[in-house]
DNA sequence: TTGCGTGCAAAGGTTTTGCATGGCA
DNA sequence: TGCCATGCAAAACCTTTGCACGCAA
């Protein structure tokens, strides 16, 4: 994991706090330090944020093939974490929105105690349609 | 969507016939098929297997990031909108599971009543561990 | 000083695209 | 015949890796 405390670790992690719980991809992360002055190196991204992720200061969600992974921060400002939250993505407009309510976890016990299978929230990405968009022409 | 019915194209559909509802790759496609003697390119195996799933005729899943596409025969869906069968993706082994409860279904209500999402359970996939992972060293 | 972290470029794999040719209707 | 489908290669895309250098401890 993580031995040494660098400059471009810092920026990263800095750089996450000040999303607010928000994802973001590894390409943005580039491009918005580079914007911001401080550059650091793709490949640096990358396996910082592999280390992060195993360190579970962040967390990796697999949305589509051929798009970028996406990331968002653990923790929110007070060291707190967030709830551990479902994502819906929206097949139609792409949109990516939170979900966490009491059904779901009546849904992972469900499924533990009577199908045998522990549900990884981290991962789980439930595909569909907004409110917007199935309301619109699609 | 399709026009025309092409050899390439009926060959495919075969080849999904004889999976026995197994989920399979763009590159195992290819392969298999090149094995059989009936050879077809990369690019058409791409572009017939899009009209496939838009048609209804295959379901295609993101599973992991770095790794190719699954595409998996759809034949139960003939008539219904929705069929009723989500999957399971065991993250150790890989087993794909299938799940069919009322449960979900009840979620799927919910989901759509107080979060308004449509989830759509062709491309929604539970990640986590199967009973046989978690009971082991994993 | 030790050895991990960084940066660049190149390589890796999957999927898409351009363009000429072939084949269905 | 008209037009879509195919095939090849090249491109596009995200991510990983090799290697030399820099920097934290």
């Amino acid at each position: 994991m993580a031995k040494y405390r660098t400059k471009q670790r810092d920026e990263l992690i800095d750089y996450f706090v000040g999303l607010n719980g928000e994802h973001t991809t590894a390409a943005e992360i580039c491009n918005d330090l580079k914007s911001k002055g401080s550059s650091i190196g793709m490949a640096t991204v990358y396996r910082q944020l592999e280390k992060l992720v195993d360190e579970g200061i962040v967390n990796k969600y697999f949305i589509d093939e051929g798009s970028s992974a996406c990331f968002e921060y653990a923790a929110d400002v007070t060291g707190d974490t967030y709830p551990r939250c479902y994502h819906m993505k929206c097949e139609s407009c792409g949109r990516l929105i939170h979900l966490d309510c009491a059904e779901i976890r009546n849904l992972e016990e469900h499924v533990f105690s009577e199908h045998s299978f522990r549900i990884n929230p981290l991962r789980t990405v439930f595909y569909g349609l907004c409110e917007e968009c199935y309301n619109g022409i699609k």
